[in-house]
DNA sequence: CTGAAAGCGCTAACAG
DNA sequence: CTGTTAGCGCTTTCAG
C-alpha cells in the first residue's frame, strides 16, 4: 500500500504538498497537481480513509440504526428500500454507510458507544415505532441524526403524510359509493399507524358518515397472520355490517382479501379493500393501495443529515413529511 | 471524547497498560484490570476504531457490494435477507458492515479503490449475475471475498442447490401426475436461472419425459412484466399443450397465475404452477414453490468470509451449497 | 507485570 | 506556492 510518502517522494514534493493536491486545496500550483496526480496513479496510490479520519476527526460515515423487531428492519421491503435510496444520496455526498447495532463482537454495547466507537459523523434511524431505551441515548445525545417512520421531539425526521394518505383511501372508497367501511388499524404505538386511524375516524366526521366502533379491529402486529386474525374477527363480529375495509398495512389487506375470498365472499364485487404502502405483493394481488414514496423519503432524509453533518443552515421543519398516493389496481368495486 | 491517556492519567496507569487491559492481553495483574476498567467507565471512555485501525491495520469492517443491476440490489426481498443474516453473524464476530459503491463522492472510483480506501478487512458480494467488470480488479485481487448467488472460480461462494430444488418442483409436479409440463426459464447468464433450467431438463430424461422446446419460454430480467409475457407467448404458442408450468422465480411464477386467471384458466384446477426462491407474495398468492435458505446462505458467508479474514483454516469447499425444500400450498393439483 | 518510545498515514498550522 | 513540524489515539516491541 503506497502512502503520501511515497507519492512525495516520487513526485520530489513534500508530504504536505500531496495532501493539498488530494484535498483540492486551492492555492497549488496546477503544474505540480498534475504532476502528484500523475506519480500518485502510476505507483497506486489510494488515500487512508483511516488516517484521514483520526487526524481530521470526520470520518464519512453515517451509523444506520434498523431495529430488527416488529418485522421491520432492513429485509422489509419497506425500508429496503428507504435505504437503498438514502445510501445512494448519502454515498453521492461522499458518505460510506455503516451498519450499527448494538451486539459488537457479541459483547452488549449500546448504539451510542458503538456509534462513538466507529466516530460516525450522524446516524440514520428507521424503525416503525420507537426502538425504546435502546436508542434514547443516542436521541439524548447531540449527536447528528435523522429518523424515519418514527419522529422523535427536537430531532429531524422524515414520515409520509400517512393522515392525508388515509383520507385518500377513504376517499376513494366514498367515491364508488361505500357508506359503511370497516378498519384494520395498527398498533398505536406507531405513530403511522395512529396517524392513519386518525385520518379513518376523521375522514368519517367530516362527511358525516356513522362512525362504529365495532367495525374497527386492530392488528397489534406487521405479520399477515395478524391480519388473517384481524379480519375474522371483524367478520364474526360485524358479518354483513360493511361494504369496505381499510386495511392500513397492505399486509394486512392481502390476508383480509384471502380471508374473504376462502370464506365465500367475492372481493370487490361483495367487499372492497384497500391498502396501504404499495409493497411488492400489492401489486401481484392487484391490491388497490396507498402509495408511500419510498425514494423521497430516504432521499430527503438524506439531504436532512448531510446538511447537519455539514453544519449547513437547515431549511427543514423538523417534522418533514412525504405525499403519498393512491394506486388504483382491482381490489375496489362501486356499490350499485 | 476521552482517550487512552486520560485513562492512563486517571487511574495512574500508562496508556500501554491500559491498551493492554482494554484489550484483554494475558498478562495483566487482575487488580490492576479492574482498577483500568473501572475508572475508564466512570470518565466514560470508547475506545476508538480508526486509531486503533491505523495501527493494527484491520479495520474490523466488511465491505458489501450489492449489485443494482437487474432489480437485485439490496431492496430485493431475497438478498435483503441474506445481508441480513450475514450482517448480524458478522457482527457476532465483531465485524461491522460498510457498503461500497463505485460513485463515491459523486466521483469514479472503482469498488477496488473503495475497498482500499476503507481498508475493509474482507468483501461480501451479492448480485444474481456477474458484476461485470466492475468488480473483477477486486476478484482479481488478493481481497478476501465470498460471494453470494454468483461464483467466481477459485474464490469462496455460497448458493442454493439450484439443480436439486428444480428437482424438487418437478417431482411435485410427476408425483401429481403431471406429464407435459412448461418451463418459465431465466437468463442463462445468471447460474441460478441455468441450473434451474439444467435440473427441468434433466428431470425430464431422467423420467422418460418428452422434452419439448416449444414448453420452455425465458424471461430475460427479473420483473413480473416479463413473467407475465412470457406466459402469454407459452399460451399463444403451445396453448392445450401443457397442464403445469415450473417457473423458475416466484415473480414469473406469480405473473403466470394472473395471466392464466385473467384468460379464464383456473390454477390449479386447469394449470398447475410452481416457482422458486418463496419470495414474501408467494404466501399471498399460495404459491408452491422451493424455498432457499436465506437466514443459512447469509451464515454460512459470513463464516467462509470471517475464517479467511482471521487466516483460519477453511474447511468449506470453495463452492458451497445450501439445501432448498418444497413448500407446498394452493397452486398446484393432481391430474384426473 | 508495567512503562517508554516509536510509529501507523494523514492534515494543519505556521514558516519560508 | 511549498515545506517543516507536530500530533490525531492507539498498539507494539523492548526494557525494566
Amino acid at each position: 500500500m503506497a502512502t503520501i510518502y511515497d507519492v512525495a517522494a516520487a513526485s520530489g514534493f513534500s508530504p504536505a504538498t500531496v495532501s493539498k493536491a488530494f484535498n483540492s486545496y486551492p492555492g497549488i500550483n496546477q503544474k505540480t497537481f498534475d504532476k502528484i496526480m500523475q506519480t500518485a496513479k502510476e505507483i497506486g496510490y489510494i488515500p487512508n480513509s483511516t488516517a484521514r479520519a483520526l487526524t481530521t476527526k470526520k470520518s464519512w460515515l453515517v451509523g444506520m440504526l434498523f431495529s430488527e423487531e416488529l418485522f421491520t428492519g432492513i429485509k422489509h421491503p419497506h425500508f429496503g428500500e428507504i435505504f437503498s435510496s438514502a445510501q445512494i444520496h448519502l454515498g453521492k455526498a461522499g458518505y460510506d454507510v455503516v451498519f450499527i447495532n448494538n451486539a459488537l463482537g457479541g459483547e452488549n454495547i449500546s448504539y451510542l458507544e458503538h456509534c462513538r466507537y466507529r466516530g460516525v459523523d450522524g446516524v440514520f434511524m428507521a424503525a416503525s415505532a420507537s426502538f425504546g431505551k435502546a436508542v434514547q441515548c443516542i436521541v439524548d445525545s447531540d449527536v447528528k441524526m435523522v429518523s424515519v417512520e418514527f419522529p422523535y421531539p427536537q430531532k429531524y425526521s422524515v414520515l409520509s403524510e400517512n393522515y392525508n394518505g388515509a383520507m385518500l383511501a377513504m376517499e376513494h372508497l366514498r367515491s364508488l359509493g361505500h357508506r359503511k367501511i370497516a378498519c384494520i388499524s395498527g398498533p398505536l404505538f406507531s405513530p403511522a399507524a395512529a396517524e392513519r386511524y386518525q385520518g379513518y375516524r376523521d375522514f368519517l366526521s367530516a362527511h358525516a358518515m356513522h362512525f362504529n366502533p365495532g367495525l374497527v379491529v386492530e392488528a397489534t402486529e406487521f405479520t399477515a397472520a395478524d391480519g388473517y386474525d384481524a379480519v375474522a374477527k371483524l367478520v364474526s363480529v360485524a358479518k354483513d355490517k360493511f361494504t369496505a375495509i381499510f386495511a392500513t398495512y397492505d399486509d394486512w389487506a392481502c390476508a383480509a382479501i384471502n380471508y374473504l375470498r376462502e370464506n365465500g365472499y367475492k372481493v370487490p364485487e361483495d367487499i372492497s379493500v384497500v391498502g396501504f404502502d404499495d409493497l411488492v405483493h400489492a401489486e401481484f394481488a392487484g391490491l388497490t393501495t396507498i402509495r408511500q414514496d419510498r425514494e423521497k423519503i430516504g432521499c430527503i432524509a438524506a439531504d436532512v443529515l448531510i446538511a447537519q453533518m455539514q453544519d449547513m443552515a437547515l431549511d427543514f421543519p423538523h417534522d418533514v413529511r412525504v405525499p403519498t398516493s393512491l394506486v388504483v389496481r382491482s381490489s375496489c368495486s362501486g356499490i350499485a
